[in-house]
DNA sequence: CGGGGGCTTGAGGCCACTCAACGATAGTGG
DNA sequence: CCACTATCGTTGAGTGGCCTCAAGCCCCCG
């Protein structure tokens, strides 16, 4: 047990496990878990990153601001996700649970001085940073050439693949997050979804507006272009 | 001396220089120099990454195409940029010379064969990796949340840290790259432009439009938003 | 001198944004 | 249990910023 100084978004460590992040070697870094609640801060930007997290249940998203309140999410982390990798010593986004959310924990430093003795970690630290840029790379394109609805459509195939379970997508963000994510409003991402389900592509699930279905994934996919 | 099939765009190899990519050790890796002409193909997107470019001279661009032509640019290629350097074995984009452009150039398979070694070099490829996440996650700020004038300012500013020279922008990419580059269209950042220039804030130079002196960098800077 | 590419500028149109109203749901407190 | 409120989502009407289409200029180059 160690003593930290008690702040609202300061992690409580409390167990000891498997960040993912070992190599064959079966090195174990300290490791603490963590649960923000909806709509805290995880981080901000520029704030100096002294963690790593993973996300165990729940859903965070990363975003920039312009002054005037703009705003663009760069990505949404789900369960399984690490986050706030950080090369430099500050984040670039800053970090907000969306839904009450767990996260697995581990201090930069000890994990990059894991890295150094252990060149696994050193190449999943490497593969993820290299996730991330790809993932910024599609979303460049996204966001510079695709009209409303690629863009819903695409970020509906992404949901599916991420978090479909039993056939739904239980997405945990609200349409202003979805239209801050793709460079749009969100009466448009509505519309989108609206349109969607005209052309009988997808279905909502009882009365909420958050559990969708896809019902037809091929046309769904013919509306998103490749590249 | 070692045989080569004949491509239009197949590197031959020149000269055995310092890449850029040695560590203190002074680990010297084989290295290439090439002359792609005005509007060739450097590499395909999805073909395999058989090397890493270093601009010399000139300038590159890399971009993604959607199936109905839209192109979307990730990157301009400046002299002393590193580009094609990929993780997987593919090629996220199609990099192609905006004007005649000379490049070193070092096999992938070399490169890697000295990274597990040579922690330097690991290293530095690394922190490449990660400066690029870095500009793509600013570029998706600006193509998903920038105004047209917010975004020809900032395009301005980046330029005028790369290549300044003497005062002078000299810009060797078309409008028609420019606005592939900040999601939008060619007339838009020709509109844009004369507004900067009846604004002061930018003045060209001679009869070329592709010559720009900064004349007010604080107006300049004013209107592209900090994040 | 003719042709073509690059750039600018104007006119009009459209897609996404803005503003607004309304319904549904969940949480709160009397 | 029922207002009361706040949040979220949908939908409509109208606006506006950027796109589309087009014309014309300039420069380069054959």
């Amino acid at each position: 047990m160690f003593v930290r100084i008690a702040t609202d978004r300061s992690p409580r460590p409390n167990s000891l496990r498997d960040f993912g992040m070992t190599s064959d070697s079966n090195t174990i870094v300290s490791l603490s878990e963590f649960t923000y609640k909806k709509g805290t801060e995880v981080y901000g930007e520029k704030e100096p990153a002294e963690y790593v997290y993973q996300v165990k249940v729940g859903a965070v998203r990363s975003y920039k601001l312009l002054t005037d309140g703009r705003r663009q999410i760069g990505a949404f982390h789900l369960p399984g996700d690490i986050f706030g990798l950080e090369n430099g010593g500050a984040h670039r986004f800053t970090a907000e649970a969306i839904i009450d959310t767990t996260v697995h924990l581990i201090r930069r430093q000890s994990l990059e001085l894991v890295a150094k003795s252990d060149v696994m970690v050193a190449k999943n630290l490497f593969r993820m940073t290299t996730a991330n840029l790809h993932h910024a790379e599609d979303h460049m394109l996204l966001l510079g050439r695709k009209t409303s609805l690629e863009r819903v459509a695409a970020f509906l195939l992404e949901m599916d693949k991420r978090l479909t379970a039993a056939g739904v997508i239980a997405l945990p963000m609200s349409r202003r997050d979805i239209a801050d994510y793709l460079g749009l409003t969100l009466e448009t991402v509505s519309r989108a979804l609206s349109r969607l389900h005209e052309l009988g592509v997808l279905g909502f699930v009882g009365n909420t507006q958050r559990q969708i279905v896809l019902q037809d994934r091929a046309k769904l996919a013919s509306l998103d272009l490749q590249s």
